[in-house]
Parts: structure tokens; C-alpha cells; sequence
DNA sequence: ATCCCTCTAGAAGGAACGTTCTATCATGGC
DNA sequence: GCCATGATAGAACGTTCCTTCTAGAGGGAT
């Protein structure tokens, strides 16, 4: 793997534990196994550069990994329940880990790092675009299933917070109940009979 | 106001723009009026002691709200949407501040800090109980009330990053629209006619 | 063989970190 | 008046922070 690749992947895991402040440069040479000298010669802009960087990769597989999530169900509906569940099991497998470093970051950082702040917008801004065309797919008129996204997304950040907080499978379950229910009640009215 | 009161206060406000790592007992100092050795004289565990206090007040504060927002409506739809309306409101005219420090910090330490992932869980799990409560009252079931409950206070979290991020009050206003619906149609189901 | 360029490697620098420490100030009881 | 006590005040300590810098290793091209 590319040296670049290897301190991004390091980046990313790091964010995802810890967030942007509390991880250091050293820390993530000894993570990445590459020296110091090397992150700076691959990011001119130091730590903020490698963030920079994490969150954009990690917004495009996320991207990605969702919509391939989402289409593996024939069902909407059934998707999002999958989803959650989906994310249940595996947020429990790896020790109450952050599944989603873009949420941990823009929630630290948003008021002090503008370049990562909008770094992050344009990655959310992307899961909502990708979002709103495939509910709109599904039958959903075009504002409906930009709300819906909006609330989906914010129910899975939110609910990664609430889960690694209780350590507890439930609010992921339950935040994919509500919104199945929620998706089955809009498809219902754009859709009647 | 007393002076480990100012201290607490400060911390809040400084937790919420920029989390706990990034937040130095200089800083807090400065911010408070107080100086390093009265922080150390009023919270014995240093930092950790202080924003372990800090979630534990803002928590409180919030139930309080939470439960005096929802209250302000006879019907528990529009409240749904008032509180979200209120909260894009109010996002927006403090500059896009965060306005909940528990997600924020929650966020970034669970994995780090045990004893404020604790004390976040706490405060949590009062907010479940209380709105739990709350939406029984209104006529849901004791499971549908519990997982609506996730499902509101995981998109609030979440919504909240993402607007921040957007410097929009739409994350928070559509994600208010979706759960205003879907409570509507937890009710309709529970109490039909 | 020599030059050149990319990358590795980690020491050095200067600031900021959390914490501890001592010294001083204010106040209430005797 | 005098001591005890709780609070203030900030200097000092050792560590860690991010970044910069110098030195050298590796590999093509001339």
C-alpha cells in the first residue's frame, strides 16, 4: 500500500477513536508506521492536510457502502431496518467503536477548523444528494425524500452517539424502527394503494 | 455567582465549540475569571472533574427544557416540530454553535475517557426515561414511546452536526418534519378514530 | 560514476499542555 | 489581636504538542 494510503487509513482509524484534537502527530506515525518527516513530505499541510484528506476518503466509501447497503433489500423499508441492524451488530462487534468519523470531527471541530468544516459539508452534502435521487427513485416526490435523507442521516449520526454512549445496541434499533415506520407512512401517501 | 458555578459555566460553553480535548485549563481560566489554582481548588480531579460536571448541569438543563418545550403544545405533533423549529432558530442566531455539549463530547471520548463516557450515558438515560414518560402519557405504547424517544433525541443529535456542518437550519427543520410524522402515525395506530 | 530527485528518518525548536506547588488574601471564631 | 480556614493567584515543572530542519538512503537517467 502507498505510504499516503497507510497514514490516511492510520488518520481515519484515529479520528474515529478519538477525534481531531486529542490525536497527534506522533501518534499517528507510530499508527501509520511511517516517520514524521514522511507525513510532512506527503502533506504539505501537516495534521489538518491528513484530515482533510481522511474525511473525504472516508465520506466516499461511506457513500458507496450505503447505497450498496440500501439497494440489497428490495423493500425500502426493509433496507433501513437492515441498515440500522446492520450497524447494531457491528458497532457492538468492534467495541463500541465510532463507526463514522465525519460526524465525530465536524461535531469537535466545526467552530474552529473551517477548512474541515467544509471539508465535511461537501461530504454530507453528497450522502444527501446521493440520498434524495434514490428515495426519489423509490416513489417519493423530490422534497419528501429530501427530508426523509435528512432525517436518516441524522438518526444513524445520531444514534452512533447515543450507542457508543450506553454501549447498548437500542438506540440503533429503535432510531430504525421510527424511521422504517416513517418510510413506509411516506411511500403509503405518494404511492396509495 | 459562585465561583465553581462560573467554572462550570465556562466549561459548557467551551465544550460545545471546540470539545474536550481542544479545551485547555488556560483557556477555562481565562474564560471563567478564575484562575488555574481555583479551578484545581474547586474540582480536585482537575479537567476531567470539571467537564464531568459540566455534562451532568447542562443534562439536567436540558430534561428541563426539553420536557418545558414539548409541554408548550397541546398536540404532541406540533411539538415536535415547534422544538425543532425552535432549535434551527436558535442555531442559526448563536452562529452555528453547537447546542448540546453531551453529544458533542460524547462524541469524541467514549472510547477515551470512561468516566465522562459514564456520565454522558447518565444523562442520556434520563432523557429516554423522561420522554419515554412523556409519549405514554400521550397514548403510545411503553416500546413505541421508548423507541420513538431514541429515534427524536438521535435525529436532534444528529441534526445538530449536520447543520452546524451546512450552516443550514434545513438538517434540523426536515428532520423535525419526518419525526413529526412518524409520531403522528404512532398515534393514529395507537389511538385509532 | 555522478547527478538528481523522491522519500525516509528522527532530532531540534519553541509553544502550549495539565498539574502541582508555594505564597498571599479574606474572613469568621475565639 | 490572633489563628484557622477556604479561596485566590500565578510561577514552575515536566511532558507533549505541531512543525521545521538536516542528513542520508534508494533508484533512474545521463
Amino acid at each position: 500500500m502507498r505510504t499516503d494510503q497507510r497514514i490516511t487509513t492510520a488518520m481515519t482509524e484515529l479520528l474515529r477513536r478519538q477525534g481531531y484534537a486529542a490525536t497527534g502527530i506522533q501518534q499517528l506515525a507510530e499508527a501509520s508506521g511511517a516517520p514524521v518527516g514522511s507525513i510532512y513530505h506527503h502533506f504539505k499541510g501537516g495534521k489538518r492536510a491528513v484530515a482533510h484528506r481522511a474525511l473525504e476518503e472516508s465520506g466516499a466509501a461511506y457513500l458507496e457502502l450505503l447505497v450498496l447497503l440500501l439497494g440489497r433489500y428490495d423493500d425500502p423499508v426493509a433496507g433501513i431496518e437492515g441498515v440500522f441492524a446492520d450497524a447494531a451488530e457491528t458497532i457492538e462487534s468492534t467495541g463500541w467503536a465510532n463507526l463514522c468519523p465525519v460526524g465525530t470531527v465536524l461535531g469537535e471541530v466545526a467552530d474552529v477548523e473551517p477548512e474541515l468544516r467544509a471539508a465535511g459539508d461537501r461530504v454530507i452534502a453528497s450522502w444527501i444528494e446521493a440520498g434524495t435521487e434514490h428515495y426519489e427513485r423509490c416513489g417519493l416526490s423530490g422534497p419528501d425524500a429530501r427530508s426523509f435523507v435528512y432525517a436518516l442521516v441524522a438518526g444513524l449520526e445520531g444514534a452512533f452517539i447515543l450507542a457508543r454512549a450506553q454501549r447498548s445496541r437500542e438506540p440503533l434499533l429503535a432510531a430504525g424502527r421510527v424511521l422504517a415506520g416513517s418510510l413506509a407512512a411516506l411511500l403509503a401517501t405518494a404511492r396509495p394503494g
